[in-house]
DNA sequence: TTTTGATATGGTAGCGATACCATATGCGTA
DNA sequence: TACGCATATGGTATCGCTACCATATCAAAA
């Protein structure tokens, strides 16, 4: 036997909502009530259901994030940065992970459309208008995350990938490298095309052409990065330079380096997108542009917290965080 | 506006029930209406309210996991299992941490049983009766998992802690060590105290008495490892074996030997429960006694799924499973 | 005195789905 | 012919809770 609210009010002497109010802290209830009813609630050992409760409210006060790949300490950090301040407004949150596939997110976004989340927060596995619009035909609003969606009316929180590249590679041209490779994430992802770009105006403005042979498309991905890195040594010239697009393409390019028996930076320069968490790394020794993660996180909840709340305004916001150039060693010296 | 089932069955020209149908793929539906219904589905973008179906239902397909330590590699591969045996049977599984904590834990009871999760797989803070019987009360069986709760009412999974530890020791023993300290988790915690039991056991069986200075309880941690170990250091005379309780404790004890610049395993031999998962190691060094982690995970779950089919035996099983003694290159040879 | 507003409580309906039972048709078999 | 069974569909009544509206009391303000 389960008890229900109705069982609460009958053995309180009050009426259901009542007890509803008691539960939620809502409304007047007088001392002497509240202190029946909880009475009542303890002796029958009462448990609301919250499926009755959000059916009839229409919110379940749950957010999804759905992500590309938790496992990469970037998106557990955002993770961290959306969960606290969900918490803070009394939202739960349910995590889900695409590994960059459309066929999951889609799959993952109809079952949390099924379960009625009240908002959702999508880093898209590509860059396309329909999962946005699926999920805004339900009633939900949508925060995109980290990646451009072209002609999305949805709010947007990212990071200037564009310009962190561009930082970067201006910073090895600065200390006198010519050839420079990139290695970045999948065509049709925003960040991976932004960051490819940045590297092609930076190495534009200083009147230099871009070689193509230098210039690769991967996944954000440890092996990937190897791979596209085993590439780039098989190029001649060898260029000097080489840019990691994400974290784990950089760990991939420094096991390759190590595997070739090049030492960074005297062989080669070496810098990257995305920093590693303090108490991952013992000894941090990559020159990166630096994303401010957990604000993302935070920053991307707190604007579809305001949607929910209505108290957002009418238009649409891009929100573009600045990322933090961090020098370390292994972009070397002035050659 | 948003699409009820209703809208569906009026657009299709049939019953609610029969959408119903369709939706569910349950009872009989002719091919013709099935056609229509589906057709209307799509023109009206209707994504069934899975509170409802589940308020009505009284079943959500939903299982809890609550767990101790999600960033243990042990803990995730658990979770690996139960999430495969429950998508295989249709169920979702929710993952809760408790960093060991009993009040973080009763709080995340209580959250699921509100949810009307249909069953629950523990990993308990501690070992008392309370929260078993909390989950009980609200008609919810639980499946205990890795940890041994006396007189508990509940089927449970478990490792034959004491056998592994026993076994190590013996190991330990049989090379020449007589002086052998134990590293272990928090007193109250079943598998901690096996893990001594069974190096107790080991030592008297062999006609040695136990040296209360060589037995330590921490937590599962790797700072707690450190510690334990700079203790264990400071004892004259100093002991030639150590049997780290877990892999967290192993690691941290193999920093602090490190620091203190002495050599595993020919300053002091060392043995560990738990096995580190092969991608995460560069170099399998650690003499363990290997927990199924996956298979306890799996089994756990199919109880628990046998239960809620009604297809489980009256009484409550007790699995333990037994754990593989991998011997590296940390025991050391005879000495 | 009347009005107003804060306090305190309850009745009714309905959120969107399915359980349960009823009904109807066609077909093979006794 | 009558019966039983598989097939196909629908009506009604909830699941447990809260939105919405109504009501009643009492103290302070007008």
């Amino acid at each position: 036997f389960m008890a229900t609210i109705r069982d609460v009010a009958k053995r309180a002497g009050v009426a259901p909502i009542t007890v509803s109010r008691v539960v939620n802290n809502s409304g007047y209830v007088s001392e002497k009530t509240r202190a029946r009813v909880e009475a009542a609630i303890a002796d029958l050992g009462y448990v609301p259901n919250v499926l009755a409760r959000s059916l009839r409210s229409r919110r379940t006060d749950t957010l999804a994030l759905i992500l590309t790949d938790i496992s990469n300490p970037f998106w557990t950090t955002v993770a961290r940065g959306v969960e606290d301040a969900a918490s803070d407004a009394g939202f739960n949150v349910i995590l889900c992970n695409t590994d960059e596939s459309e066929v999951e997110q889609d799959k993952y976004l109809r079952v949390l459309l099924q379960k009625q989340v009240d908002g959702v927060l999508l880093v898209p596995a590509r860059s396309t208008l329909g999962p946005i619009q699926f999920v805004q035909s339900q009633d939900t609003p949508v925060v995109v995350l980290d990646r451009l969606i072209p002609d999305a009316q949805a709010d947007t929180v990212r990071c200037d990938s564009e310009g962190g590249a561009h930082q970067l590679t201006r910073l090895l041209l600065s200390l006198g490298h010519r050839r420079i490779a990139v290695l970045s994430g999948p065509q049709g992802v925003s960040t991976a095309e932004d960051r490819v770009a940045g590297y092609r105006r930076a190495l534009t403005e200083a009147g230099l052409g871009v070689d193509p042979a230098l210039v690769y498309h991967g996944q954000f991905s440890l092996e990937s990065g190897y791979t596209m890195t085993q590439q780039v040594l098989a190029v001649t010239p060898r260029p000097s330079g080489l840019f990691a697009g994400n974290n784990f393409i950089a760990i991939g390019a420094l096991r390759a380096l190590r595997d070739a028996g090049l030492q960074v930076p005297e062989d080669l320069a070496m810098v990257g997108f995305d920093d590693l968490p303090a108490d991952l790394v013992v000894d941090p020794f990559l020159t990166v542009a630096a994303q401010p993660a957990y604000e993302m996180g935070r920053q991307a909840t707190e604007l579809l917290l305001a949607r929910l709340s209505g108290e957002a305004p009418e238009a649409y916001r891009e929100i573009v965080l600045p990322t933090a150039i961090i020098v370390r060693r292994s972009s070397g010296q002035a050659v």
